[in-house]
DNA sequence: GTGTAAATGAGAAAAGTTTTCATTTATATT
DNA sequence: AATATAAATGAAAACTTTTCTCATTTACAC
């Protein structure tokens, strides 16, 4: 029932956010850039323009539908919102990105923010490194 | 005794080179991005190319002269190295960024990718929030 | 002083993303 | 079901930040 998630969050049910939904709850990456979308749309048929693709999910980010990572200075990769608050490990290789949660981190930060008089809006922490199978398939 | 210090690194003692250094070194702002330092150099009437001073930044960098943050997927800003390691606080109203200090996010980190089997390479963490100052201020 | 490799400046190019504006579409209203 | 209208879309241009190109200049070893 993907219409009603889209009229929930207020948003006019169109063909391309349908596809761009529908994108990102079938591709076996969890994670992916505007790119990497359009160029998805592009293989099921779907000639939706990549300037739209951004704005939909630039809009999805704020219905909060999905969340962007900001990668290192590049480019955004996007992901389904879950619900969770998790950070990301990005293998430096192959561009991979695994998820982890840790509360002892979680709490740390907001000592921190705390003690410095911060009052807290979010956070990002990215661990860059090799994966597993890199380290192991070389 | 800066041309010594560029000296030490392998670069060679130029005028860019010893300019660059002096602003970092004496603006009041320990975070600069390159187009900071380019008008900083304009104000002191050095006629320093932009793309100069992107390069010298990132020979700096790669001399571990400064060190390189890339702020949320945006520009980057460049601090003198220091030799300590430590992560950031940005105001999201008035761009300041303060630094900080964990060790025990800093031994989580580790601890996090070791499980995953992740051989770390460096990590990137931002605490995004109002600044004490920002918030007294409205 | 001179030769040579390295550095610089200016502008073009690149990468990722947003904006513009004319056209099309979804949906509230008749 | 037809229509009005506000919103969405496509295509191209614009924008932002950074890097590259290449002709000219400069640092420094000899």
């Amino acid at each position: 029932m993907e219409s009603q998630d889209l009229r929930k969050v207020g948003l006019k049910v169109t063909l391309p956010r349908l596809k761009v939904l529908e994108i990102l709850e079938t591709s076996d990456q969890r994670h992916m850039s505007a790119e990497d979308v359009y160029k998805a749309l592009l293989e099921m048929e779907e000639e939706i323009g990549l300037a739209t693709v951004y704005r939909v999910l630039t809009q999805f980010e704020g219905a909060g539908l999905v969340s962007r990572l900001s990668i290192d200075g590049g480019h955004a990769v996007f992901e389904l919102e879950d619900g969770t608050h998790h950070d990301h490990l990005l293998c430096v290789r192959c561009n991979g990105i695994e998820e982890f949660v840790d509360e002892v981190i979680e709490q740390r930060q907001r000592a921190i923010a705390k003690q410095k008089g911060f009052e807290m809006t979010e956070h990002s922490l990215y661990i860059y490194g090799i994966c597993r199978k890199c380290q192991e398939s070389q």
